[in-house]
DNA sequence: TTGAATTTAGAACAAATGTACTAAATTTCA
DNA sequence: TGAAATTTAGTACATTTGTTCTAAATTCAA
């Protein structure tokens, strides 16, 4: 039954292992239906893509909910978070190593993402002044420099895979751990008392 | 005359305002040549992106040079440089628009900026070092840190052109400014007086 | 169970693309 | 100047790709 599902799960995991410029023909044949069938599902190809950004979203939507729920936010939370957020990047790694390819091809692609890092600019900033007051980072930061953090994060963020794809190609926890440390060091020289 | 220079100009002058996606076809018709007579000249279509890239290194490591002329380094010179080296990734934007799918059409390309990571990353490092012992940079950072801090300016370096492309889309002097502020914070918690 | 709706496979088409081939034009240089 | 080398335009071809179309098969519902 769920052919729409399967033809998800089956373009995921071509779009990862072998890139943007898989074809309907390879996603079909490697899950075993017909091109045309792929097609009635779904009618072009950036359907597709534009279905599995959504999920990547809704993804991510549901760790940043969980996130505020867990009431106070300690270093410790956070860093976790950034765990967590590596398993969705990595899922659907695919997308951040062609994004401005996909954004191109896709606008709504862009769009969305565009919305999606003005909305997380803001939360992040909040919580950056949060963990200062708190005392874990330094109060003699200025604000333009908090404005740079966030973006440096997003960067490192959607970009660590690319950067990893170009040069030492860590595959799963590895790469995890390498993009963890990361993360943390980029908080490191903030801190109140390191 | 010199009409293989004057491909390389053509096709660098369409990848970077159309994509990587653009054609032998495309590139010829811009130029007013057949598409035999550019083959003529490149027989593969990567050898042209080669080439290009090829010049890249060899701009980069002509700025390299230029800075380690100078004598001391100070915060101010090491932000120049950091000018400079955008003018090059900002005339060459197509290729880091379109790293991972280049890195991946063209293996070359990958190993030679594999290497030249390796190489720079020592470069960087010693000369943290160096601004530290002058008491420009803190005295208290550990190592991994700063091997995190190269890291950080590369991906940035790297990948802020892919950013600034999915999000606000600044153009010329206005990405320049931009990028140069990023970078310049994020050096910033490193000072030792700030 | 039977008729309607949905799903599927497979063929077919048109456009695009990289590149090879050929013959003409141009340049080089002895 | 005239032959050899280089450069050029244009055609042609094979492949790939997204997508459409048709008819068969399957599922669903009354």
């Amino acid at each position: 039954m769920d052919t729409k599902e399967k033809i998800l799960a089956a373009a995921l995991k071509l779009y990862n292992s072998k890139g943007i410029n898989t074809t309907t023909r390879h996603i079909a044949a490697s899950m075993s239906i017909s091109a045309g069938n792929l097609h009635y599902h779904y009618k072009h190809t950036d359907d597709i893509i534009r279905t599995l950004y959504e999920k990547l979203e809704a993804e991510f939507d549901g760790l940043m909910g969980n996130v505020q729920e867990e009431g106070e936010m300690s270093l410790a939370t956070l860093n976790r978070s950034f765990g967590q957020s590596f398993q969705v990047l990595y899922k659907y790694r695919f997308i951040f190593l062609h994004f401005v390819e996909i954004g191109t091809r896709v606008p709504d692609i862009r769009n969305a993402y565009h919305q999606l890092v003005k909305r997380r600019e803001a939360e992040f900033k909040a919580l950056f002044y949060q963990l200062a007051a708190a005392g874990v980072f330094r109060k003699d930061i200025p604000d333009e420099i908090w404005s740079a953090l966030v973006t440096q994060i997003f960067i490192v963020n959607d970009y660590w895979l690319s950067m990893n794809e170009m040069t030492d190609r860590l595959k799963g926890k590895e790469a995890a751990a390498a993009y963890q440390q990361l993360v943390n060091a980029l908080l490191y020289p903030y801190l109140a008392k390191p």
